[in-house]
DNA sequence: ATACTCTGTTAAATGTTTGTTAAATTACCA
DNA sequence: TGGTAATTTAACAAACATTTAACAGAGTAT
């Protein structure tokens, strides 16, 4: 289904966006269970949600299933995969590089699912001559040259709170067109750039409104 | 407004409660800077959001502002910790102490927020010995009598995916009633116990959904 | 006093989920 | 092999939820 170009097209939900990397993933795992097909209704029951939404939410992208069979699992892994945009490479860099950071390059989910971190950059000079795995830490200052030299398209903001609007505004500026900010605040970017946001604090603390009622 | 006990209240959703804590984020911000009152335009205006979502968002538990003045944030501030449970501290153990663990339990972040991790478990021994601030690193076989024994509520899960439902399941069968999970899986819990998921991958990948559009 | 500001609330608009039915596919049985 | 029952999607409709808009009335400032 062409998605694209077309003024009278029906805008795709964001929850329902949000809930397409879910389905990638069981799917992924039951490709590998060496499942086949699966039902809306299966699939619902492992992710606990109704037939009638997953069908819905696919609805929106095309038709996937076979009535009185279900879904191809590696064709609608296929679709997804290609509507989502995950059907290549990501480049993204890293800026900063404290406990966080270096949390963040060492974790191996990244670039099995596209994702690759292929610049890293601080302020403090003490960290300049680490090699993280392939990549050398860069000064702030070279993020413009690098982000366009390597064609990087993905931010991830790992600095202190009172430094991360600042380094996501010098994102921006140098075309950065998605940003994965981990600093605790409430960010401001264009709104031609994607912003999503890590922040367990938050998480907590809606958590503990369902945890004082049941106490 | 008493929320509680009263069969025929009405329910707050639950996009709601996920904002209350980005208001007390960005009132405790504003309070820093010495601002006493602010209105709901104003506060959209720093958010991004319309000054009715916030207005009626507010109204879900009770009347905190003054017409022609605004909200008062110390005032407003105090409501809003005592409606979502962090005007008290909460108890939390760490399950998992590879780099992400380890990470988790050196961020500064969760402290100041009232939420406190008192325990840490794994199942590596060579990580017994390690003292972590002033917490030992405890066996898996010892959540049970720990989490009963120092009172822990909350669990936070940083153990790979393949053991992360067993730990949950874990933690639910020892009385937690919160769970944060980093584990990149759709993890299952019963109703009464309260579950986020940290995962940045799959923000990455609902982020290039709109990314692909723009290019 | 008077004009202005801003909340709380109600109503309307919009968005999302669920239920239902027809049509397509498969499985089974005679 | 042909017919029939059981599945299951896709599409539509209805129910439900959330957001936005509008406005009356309370509070503020001059």
């Amino acid at each position: 289904m062409q998605n694209n170009n077309n003024p009278t097209r029906i805008e795709v939900p964001e929850v329902v966006v949000q809930r397409l990397p879910i389905y990638v993933r069981v799917l992924s795992q039951l490709l590998e269970s060496n499942v086949e097909v699966i039902s809306s209704h299966q699939l619902g029951e492992l992710l606990q949600m109704t037939p009638a939404q997953i069908r819905k939410d696919l609805s929106y992208f095309g038709r996937f299933g076979k009535q009185g069979r279900g879904y191809n699992i590696q064709f609608l892994l296929d679709e997804l995969r290609q509507i989502l945009g995950i059907d290549r490479a990501w480049k993204a860099c890293l800026v900063g590089l404290g406990r966080l950071g270096r949390a963040i390059i060492n974790y191996p989910g990244f670039s099995p699912e596209g994702f690759e971190i292929v610049a890293a950059f601080d302020n403090d000079v003490s960290q300049y001559d680490s090699r993280l795995g392939t990549i050398t830490v860069q000064a702030m200052e070279e993020i413009a040259r690098t982000v366009k030299e390597k064609n990087i398209s993905i931010g991830i903001v790992a600095v202190p709170s009172n430094q991360a609007q600042s380094v996501i505004d010098t994102l921006v500026d140098n075309g950065i067109s998605g940003i994965l900010n981990y600093a605790p605040i409430a960010p401001f970017a264009p709104a031609n750039v994607v912003m999503r946001n890590i922040d367990p604090v938050l998480s907590l603390q809606s958590m503990t409104f369902y945890m004082k009622e049941n106490e």
